[in-house]
DNA sequence: GTGGTCTAGACCACT
DNA sequence: GTGGTCTAGACCACG
């Protein structure tokens, strides 16, 4: 799990939206324990209070489950992770095509661009 | 001029990010006159400290230039004006792929659904 | 604006209990202001950052909301509070039912000894 | 034996309440054998130590009385049962009664509300 | 001064 | 060891 963070915003925002893209992304498996809080902060280099409060977070959105003593774990529920990606998915298509528009951009210039950026 | 604000970042930052680009979508062209701080900050509804802020720093980006008193203009130098768009451009392409990989979407699919979004 | 805490159970929770209810019983009406976290930290006798966090769970609950550098607000709709209200009373009766219930107390019993203690 | 747990208060606390309404509903009459830690354990899903610790207070409290390599048994002494029996549905009648007068509520409206959520 | 975030460090219960 | 809570104290943006 690598992170980066940008100072303008909230770490403990900017840690739930990365942790839940790597669950999206398959990288911790429906059902599989997470990296413990303490462990998560120090290779977020951050404090184990901000990792927990974005933790938690996470669990109160549903998409991870506490087991207590256990660990946290990726909930096993499909439709809730996919209900999560559709959200996060058209979250992050609306931001950027509103910041495209504020640039007074064309969607198909834009979209032209970001193809164009992966070959590089 | 419309102004929409997200509680999670600076205010004077996203007032700098949107009057930028209304001067890039050519809301106020080169040369031309700004509102006042005081006119502005009462259209944002915010305080005209914050407001003053934001213009000096466009001002030290070169984008503006002080007429002293009589008022802010928008710089004559295409060449600036050039710059600050490929840039803005540049980091908003990159900032949205960013976001679209670590959300595991491909490019092309993201471009689609930009497009399929600016139909709706 | 008097507390009382049981050591077992988390502070942060009984002080959204107890604000809950000074808010459903009338205390600071609709829309008034309510006193700053810091003040209402320290008349708990508590950190502010956990009164913080009792408050910011009262916001989401829609109970409060931020008036950002202004102080935090009790909302204006009384629809909300109106649904806070009974689903607190809900909450209690049932609570309260389960543990008579456990003791093998009768709720007629139980009705009864409330009324007579009140009495005393 | 049915257990429940609340998330927010220690599991041993909440068995020895429960326990203690178990045996005061007349669920393990008095000088009757209890299941061993062990076996309560596993039917409360709780870990040994814990169910150990909450059986050892309510030794303590003289509810319980240690028969050695026999097991716990319930006291026989009627006096002891009875005042603990007092002491527990008194404890529920002003706990409950504070909670309601917190929230505004009349004993007189909370004990019809608490008969009518019996007929339910 | 106000809300909000973050760090550092401690303590508790135990799914 | 793990999640969870709490304190103490600091800093930031905004007004």
């Amino acid at each position: 799990m690598f992170w980066k963070f940008d100072a303008n915003r909230p770490v403990y925002l900017q840690i739930k939206e990365q942790f839940r893209s790597a669950v999206l992304s398959g990288q911790y498996p429906p059902g599989s324990r997470i990296p413990s809080v303490r462990e998560l902060a120090i290779s977020a280099k951050v404090n184990p209070n901000t990792m927990q409060r974005a933790m938690a977070e996470l669990e109160q959105e549903g998409l991870l489950v506490s087991g207590g003593t256990l660990g946290k774990f990726v909930t096993e529920e499909q439709s809730i992770i996919e209900a999560i990606r559709q959200k996060a998915v058209t979250d992050a298509i609306k931001s950027a095509a509103a910041r495209f528009r504020e640039l007074g951009l064309g969607m198909e210039e834009a979209a032209a661009l970001l193809v164009q950026q992966e070959e590089v």
